[in-house]
DNA sequence: TGTACATCAGTGAACGCGCGTTCACTGATGTAC
DNA sequence: TGTACATCAGTGAACGCGCGTTCACTGATGTAC
């Protein structure tokens, strides 16, 4: 069988040319594929095309992968975020449902990205651009929810409720929906999404 | 070394006597010191005393186990909801506070059999006595939310926004609690039950 | 009441699995001179 | 411009681990007669 010739690059040279990534994408797809739990390196490499020491040079071990993929999930979060608060209506009720609705379509079209944001002893939690991501992303529902002008506190302080209820009240709904809380049809799934949410959040009483 | 006598049958006879109960107790255990993630038949069994054949006997293999443990943790939820909302004050404010209340402390008391429960690929989410726990508790503040004499309709129905809510709300509070969305200090994190909850809980539009 | 025997509830050794990681190594690259 | 050499980015075999499960077995129990 002769070998094909593609746009890309299919000779296997002996330096791959961007394994960083090449390894991030097989991870992501392993991780969409099978799920956290069956999550490993190296099935990853094996996706890769590379040997399993492979991924070494380029994150110091599976805790450093798996870091690596929390903070792009973190990313994806804050930009999906921002993007949809920058698109919806000026009204505060259609700002907040656009942010809620975001935020469920981010967790059901990558559920597995998803949980893994959550699993926080698979990867390192302290990892300062993990964090910053994961500020950004809060930030853009407290601005919206307390106001853009409202000081800074911290998460405790009481302050806080209506920032944290509105993140509280989408999120447990996402995470009851896919751990099996509300049952398990995924169509189901998506029409509750679009109809029960916004009226959930209609209830909770937020002005700013 | 001599052989202590205690009240417990200490002596080691081939039959265990109920087994069943030893290996519900050393799982309940394992799971409490090590988390979810670290859960193994083989431990429990060394912690029961007893090979590593002999949990089928009682349950099929690893996943009858952790159905089991599934099915304990809903019952004793659904207990806990139950018990909550006859102990707390006439007024729906303060039995929504103290049903809140009650599967906060639950979540945070057995955080490991908690996250258990919403690990629904690791048992058999299909399972009756399992379940019925789990209508259990969803009855029970379901009942409270919209009332004890609204008709039952369907998770995904319109009516049933005020009471995904509030299970929503607090879920999530809790999952983020414990999954490190809200800072890591455990104390910090009992405060934030005791103050910020009752708080967001005040902030959902419920009436019956 | 005694006894044969089926059934139940365990043992412990073994198998095979995939994993993360280490090791000595080698091929490719890039840089100093 | 050519070349020696350090460094980088891979290989692939191997180690050791704990796991779930199976297997042939055996000790204890309970029941029919």
């Amino acid at each position: 069988m002769e070998r094909k010739l593609n746009v890309v690059k299919i000779e296997k040279n002996y330096h791959h040319g961007d394994l960083r990534q090449a390894l991030i994408q097989s991870a992501l797809a392993l991780l969409a594929d099978k799920g956290v739990e069956a999550f490993s390196l190296r099935e990853t490499a094996r996706r890769a095309g590379v040997s399993p020491a492979a991924p070494k040079h380029h994150f110091k071990d599976t805790r450093g992968l798996l870091t690596a993929l929390a903070t792009i999930a973190f990313t994806r979060l804050a930009d999906a975020l921002e993007e949809s608060d920058a698109a919806a209506a000026q009204d505060l009720s259609s700002r907040l449902g656009a942010q809620g609705a975001a935020y469920a379509a981010f967790a059901l079209a990558e559920p597995a990205l998803f949980a893994l944001m959550w699993r926080t002893a698979m990867f390192d939690l302290t990892d300062i651009n993990l964090l910053a991501e994961k500020a950004r992303a809060f930030d853009s529902i407290d601005r919206l929810v307390r106001g853009a002008a409202a000081p800074r506190v911290p998460h405790a302080d009481p302050a806080m409720a209506p920032t944290i209820a509105c993140w509280s009240l989408v999120h447990g709904f996402v995470c009851l929906m896919l751990d099996g809380g509300l049952g398990e049809d995924r169509d189901a799934q998506a029409q509750a999404t679009d109809t029960l949410l916004p009226a959930m959040i209609g209830l909770l009483n937020i002005r700013n």
